[in-house]
DNA sequence: TTTTGAGTTGTTCGA
DNA sequence: GTCGAACAACTCAAA
């Protein structure tokens, strides 16, 4: 009998997999199969998720051998890995889960074309988000760029439909083909591994499952404030399990809802939070439909900004030596931990983009390349939407201050405290803006501007002016 | 076709 | 201390 190839992609669980599902009704061996791929084109992974993809994917594998079965690794171009594993093993069909990037589905519907030359036929599936290819339309026929009324059009249009169990058993194939070992693959950083301050974090389908209960359980009562806090987990920090699949937004969206239906949780919190699932939709969706938005922006007028360069300043950032204590604390987070809370998040990208003038792609590249849970279509989406040349973009004025974020969501200073060490023992009023501090406080909390933590790199009134004169200049550049 | 209302997450200034 | 307006007018979506 001939088998079938399951490719498993951004879908790495065995529970809510259509394509699993479908696998196994085939009723045929089925070979479970990961590729690190090397397509041109397609955005190879970034350290942080490098880091997070080598732990999930011994998760998979352990899983897969409970039921009899195993994960082939193969690294190359995918389309051409795959095209060599239908040979080797004769497979009849090759099953997905789609990944809706342009490049993507490019690559995926050349390689259908070039399989079904050797008479093997490719299924398709929907296992990575809420909503398939077959996204709201606007009455005009467009398709929504603009959140609300997208997510108004697109909630009613989501159906959940039944959770789809883990098998018990997969059925092997008679001989397995030859896999990679996942350690020749480097992963998981070397000389040095910075990725001690990662120990929070357990990829894995397990995990994540566990994460999402003790979510709803939890957090997701009082979800709407205290997702602004970052010194609570107010926030479900399911980002890197729902990137890598781990678990899929329908069980995130059943697991919320039968919360409220059970009257643990109150609507409104829940609702936010479902909205929250409906921007990775928004951000796919408009993702699927431009190309290249990590280095185009969505909005052209955009081009012409005059974005500062200054490799110091930008340094000084990556670092968390700003000066500014909740930029940081964020940065710092960042590193240390390959997450920031998403409230620091719009703090730190309004701070380099408004504060330093400079390029949201140089920012989005440093996330991509140290967050675990970075995604092609939401990275850059939010970037865009921060430094408002993305859709829907937030206005250009609206410039964070960092010490009116950091003492309105941090009061007590417990974030930065936590952070940035070196400013833990000054008082609460004053640990947002230390330049403030009369000498002897400074004193007193073992501060040293300028020696063990950095003066402001540049002024916030000043910084805040030029940003919205840039701005105006580039309105009026447009209009001549 | 034209009109109308609305738009994830802010800050500052002056009354 | 609190509140509304200005910031800059723009684009989108629907009636």
């Amino acid at each position: 009998m001939r088998p079938v190839i399951l490719w498993f992609r951004r879908d790495l669980r065995l529970s809510d997999n259509p394509a699993l599902a479908a696998a196994l009704k085939a009723q045929c061996p089925v070979l479970p199969v990961y590729v690190l791929d090397e397509t041109p084109g397609i955005r190879p992974l970034g350290s942080a998720s490098r880091w997070w993809l080598d732990k999930s994917l011994q998760a998979l594998h352990a899983d897969l051998l409970k039921r009899g079965s195993r994960l082939i690794l193969r690294r190359g171009v995918a389309a051409d890995i795959i095209a060599d594993l239908v040979r080797e093993t004769g497979s009849a069909e090759v099953l997905f889960n789609a990944v809706f990037d342009p490049a993507v589905e490019n690559r995926d519907r050349d390689m259908a074309g070039r399989l079904s030359q050797i008479s093997c036929e490719t299924r398709r599936f929907n296992g990575g988000h809420l909503l398939g290819s077959d996204t709201p339309q606007t009455k005009a026929g467009g398709s929504y760029s603009v959140f609300t009324p997208y997510w108004r059009a697109a909630r009613a249009q989501v159906e959940i439909g039944l959770h789809l169990p883990a098998p018990d058993a997969l059925p092997s194939p008679q001989a397995w083909p030859v896999s990679e070992a996942l350690e020749t693959w480097t992963l998981h950083p070397t000389g040095p591994d910075w990725s001690a301050g990662f120990s929070d974090w357990s990829p894995g389908e397990a995990t994540a499952a566990r994460h999402l209960t003790d979510f709803v359980d939890l957090a997701l009562g009082t979800y709407g404030q205290d997702r602004d806090v970052p010194a609570i987990e107010g926030t479900s920090r399911l980002s890197p399990h729902l990137h890598f699949g781990e678990i899929s937004p329908k069980a995130c969206w059943r697991a919320a809802v039968s919360a409220a239906h059970r009257n643990s949780v109150p609507e409104a919190q829940v609702e936010k939070f479902l909205a929250e699932l409906g921007w990775r939709e928004f951000n796919t969706q408009i993702a699927s439909r431009h190309t290249s938005l990590e280095s185009r922006n969505f909005n052209p007028a955009f081009d012409s900004f005059p974005w500062r360069e200054d490799p110091t300043l930008f340094t000084a950032w990556t670092r968390g030596e700003t000066g500014y204590p909740i930029v940081d604390a964020g940065m710092r987070q960042l590193w240390k931990t390959g997450w920031m809370h998403n409230r620091v998040r719009m703090v730190v990208a309004s701070f380099l983009t408004k504060h330093l003038l400079l390029d949201w792609r140089l920012g989005e590249q440093w996330f991509w390349d140290t967050l675990v849970d970075a995604d092609p279509a939401s990275n850059p989406g939010n970037w865009q939407w921060v430094a408002g040349s993305g859709a829907d973009a937030a206005p250009y004025f609206r410039i964070f201050s960092p010490m009116a974020q950091g003492e309105r969501f941090d009061p007590a200073g417990r974030y930065v405290q936590k952070w940035v060490p070196e400013l833990r023992h000054l008082p609460a009023k004053l640990i947002h803006k230390p330049w403030l501090a009369p000498r002897e406080v400074l004193m007193r909390a073992g501060v040293r501007l300028g020696s063990n933590y950095p003066h402001p790199v540049v002024d916030h009134e000043v910084a805040r002016k030029r940003a919205l004169e840039a701005y105006a200049d580039l309105r009026t550049g447009q209009l001549t």
